[in-house]
DNA sequence: GATGAATGAGGGTTCATTCAT
DNA sequence: TATGAATGAACCCTCATTCAT
């Protein structure tokens, strides 16, 4: 870094070369880090999941992990901001439609594949609501404001007649309880509820379904059937 | 001690009576451990709780904790299977109807005011799903027949197109989803979700709201509207 | 205590009793441990000394010593308070004498005995200061009209020529500087600046030579010389 | 590195230069290293500094610390010593002068400059002095000797009849508490002390007060007053 | 049955120091 | 020489549970 001014390419430059392998060591560490602090938290929430476990599962010491992190908490709130920043995004109707249909279906399988790949950071923002939320609200604001953006445009297709009238906030939350349970609710879990075990449960079929059950409810009797 | 000034001598048949009375007394201060308890787990989990704060809450000191219960595990437990038993009850279809809207509309009343009634009991369930739910297959069992039992009926409803056509069993798993929202889910949080803070939820018109997004998504138009 | 009102004297309470004597076995050990705090402190400081050591000298494992203390500052600073209550007394010049050299002798005399009989706590205190004095700010308040009352003293006597002019909030810190000097050295270190080693450090002798040496000083020559 | 850019080839004598500059680099480090064990010392003591605030403060990380120091123990002590050198030096009797009072006036100035210029250092030998003083005897020899010189020349003076008679020993340990003190008590504190913020603590009205109480201790009344 | 006390394990965190590069 | 990383001990404190009275 120091050097990197004096001969930006003439030389190849040595301890340039060792610093970005360093920080590539350390990002690979801290990347190892998170993917266990996410798991034990997932597990066992911030105060059910130890240093130790989160170490370990990310093959240091305990001590080992105070060089790469400040402290339990502030790990766990950078991941509950991952997932709301995550959100932030996701939690977005597509503006390149005007079709009730076509931005709804967007909009579920978008969350849907979410909590598919990301079960378990998902699960910490849910632990952390059951908790009361207190640590959510200093990292809300965002998010909010996108809510209230799609509870207008619900309202604006309601009032077009374009979907069946109705609670828009509600039908929003609807929506997300809907997606939210696949990623909170391990396929083990959902077996034992339906009491059937092992069932082969494909994504897709689960997407379709969603999908075919919020458009019905909305009054968008759905084509493929 | 309480009752030294109550009936002293009068009835001659004491240690009977005093034996009652000494379990009635020891009813109540289970009652209150279990209160104490549901509200700690709720909040923290089972390994984020502290038997501290549940005798303290339940005015025991910790060591008295201890008579009435043998481990903060089974304490715990006790619970867990609290929830699965008046789910048991709960999660019947009404057999004295074979109209599906009025079957599922009494259904979907009766798990929304359990989730406005006792949303501590709901969210302990909850935590344990996110945990793996590893002691929820111990007490399983008869939840799961009756899940069984109500895909049949479901399906039979299907089959004679009074509702309709989709997997049985995600229908009854996004019903389960939407209700138990509202009882892991705090007011307070849900205001936040939807970025509109301070709302009435009024609890009738979430279970209206509700009952009609489901019976529609089922294709059963409500008349109501 | 439930008992108490019901039979006074007739009955030799059991309870109360025991009580009693928990009381005096809690009373016990909690002087154990604040005699052991203040060795440690008083050798280590804060920050220095550690909970462990405190135990173990109060014949304690660690975690009982928390049975008793709510954290090692509390403890700390309720030495701290200790201190200054004691000196709340010492520091306060004797209103039933209007002669200064009385009131002088008195005063050094009495500062000299607590400073042989207590060093250990006046340690803690000079330790205190020399971190800064932060923790004394708060605890302090009524010492500090206290020595705004000597001052006046002391000035209303050079006024009357009773004593030499000076500064009299200096005096006050010199009187000070020269008592609280035989609590924070001990008898060998003093032996050490002073460059010989094994002094017989009479007590009354330093008692007299620092009286004599305060007066001499104030234009007050002894009449014992 | 840092010089890298001041003669890279004019000089001939290339490796004695850089390993001048390289000694007086490590001396630059080397007294940034002590002045900053001084701060952290004087404030928490040897067991309550930690090596990383050390380093921090000079500059350094804490593995760079340990190219230039050997252990936290040994710099510790080494600054101790530093202080009984610079003490060797000020705790002596000008021999130009015959004259007590003249003789005690530059003492006390002496002693009382150096508390003022470098208080953290004094603070540094009291807190050692308050746990025990086991490392002070190790260093100690000269100033023993020393002290032992100025005890033989204040009884001198008595015998002479030229101060007031009186325990030679106790008096210099006098003039040592009083001057002391103005290196260990802040001037916050000291204004606390005596109960009025904020005091314009002139370093010279000090110097003449403590000399005058001294010299009047001695039975040399001052002139200037 | 009730209470204060005891206990050993563990949890989060910091520290002094060393090592490899 | 400088730097990030490693390490094991220690530190403060809490916990679940048991015991004596």
């Amino acid at each position: 870094m120091k050097f990197s001014a004096a001969s930006p390419s003439s030389n190849p430059n040595h301890s340039a070369t060792r610093q970005n392998r360093a920080q590539k060591e350390r990002d690979a560490i801290m990347a190892d880090i998170r993917s266990a602090a996410i798991a034990e938290f997932s597990l066992h929430g911030l105060k059910g999941a130890s240093t130790q476990s989160i170490a370990k599962r990310a093959n240091l010491k305990q001590s080992q992990l105070y060089y790469y992190i400040s402290s339990k908490e502030a790990l766990y709130e950078s991941l509950l901001q991952s997932v709301l920043q995550d959100w932030a995004v996701l939690f977005v109707f597509d503006a390149s439609s005007d079709d009730p249909a076509t931005v709804l279906r967007t909009y579920i399988r978008r969350k849907l594949l979410y909590a598919f790949q990301k079960p378990e950071l998902s699960r910490i923002f849910t632990r952390e609501v059951l908790g009361g939320g207190a640590l959510l609200e200093k990292h809300w604001t965002e998010a909010s404001s996108s809510a209230q953006h799609k509870v207008e445009q619900l309202e604006g297709w309601m009032n077009e007649c374009l979907i069946r009238m109705m609670d828009a906030r509600l039908l929003l939350m609807h929506i997300w309880a809907l997606t939210q349970h696949y990623a909170d609710f391990d396929i083990q879990v959902r077996a034992m509820i339906t009491g059937i075990g092992g069932l082969p449960y494909d994504e897709d079929h689960i997407i379709s379904e969603v999908t075919n059950f919020v458009l019905n409810a909305c009054g968008l009797p759905d084509l493929s059937a």
